[in-house]
DNA sequence: TATATTAATAGATAGATTGTTATATAGGGA
DNA sequence: TCCCTATATAACAATCTATCTATTAATATA
């Protein structure tokens, strides 16, 4: 989906959910996963994503709160999901970053 | 302030401060305050720009609520404020915006 | 089959956010 | 001075968020 066809409430979605700093965090690691999470026995890092203990590990919250910051991010857009196994593997969407990054430039050029 | 000196938790601010639909929809209109903002007497549009009043009447939500909104996009950064008699003009703050931009396009750059 | 592992769901709670109305403050004009 | 206009602040209600513990569900493995 395009920013042209974007409907006009899912840009605020999108900041709203990198808009806490664990949720950031999380998109941070996610930007380089094998500098930021261990190999992962049924899952590569890069291919398949991050599954929920690994982060659960690094943010030092309990395992249901990151599941539902997971969802927060899920539903933006921002992370897409990919079951394997007993795992649930999370990876960075880059599309929506640029869909965000393509809202922000739209009000930064300022015309008139 | 460049992106490299940003304090960690200033980008969640900023995009916290984008994540609401009423201030999103605040900013869209300030980046071009002559299509969609009457003249001013005291203030001009672009130069000092947007009293609060005229935000009140295009947003149909209460005046301290809309002073609410204003004092989180200013604490974010994204707007400057300027006193002129009794009006208080709020203005788009263009770095802020660019340096969320510069924000999304480095989770954006996939390297490794 | 019984147990361990992994993640999701349910339910509770503290605190933040969004909104209201009422009041205070500050400046301009009659 | 007295009143009007514009904004901010206070006090409060309703809703949303972030977090937890306990439980359930699904899959693996011994």
């Amino acid at each position: 989906m395009t920013i042209l066809s974007t409907p006009h409430d899912t840009a605020p979605a999108i900041f709203a959910a990198m808009g806490n700093p664990k949720r950031m965090q999380i998109v941070t690691w996610m930007h380089d996963p094998t500098t930021h999470f261990p190999a992962q026995r049924d899952g590569d890092l890069v291919n398949d994503g991050i599954c929920v203990g690994a982060i659960v590990t690094k943010l030092e919250v309990s395992q249901p709160t990151v599941t539902t910051h997971m969802k927060i991010l899920a539903d933006a857009g921002l992370v897409t999901s990919k079951k394997i196994k007993q795992w649930t593997f999370y990876k960075l969407n880059v599309e929506t970053l640029h869909q965000a990054e393509a809202e922000l430039k739209r009000l930064s050029s300022i015309l008139g």
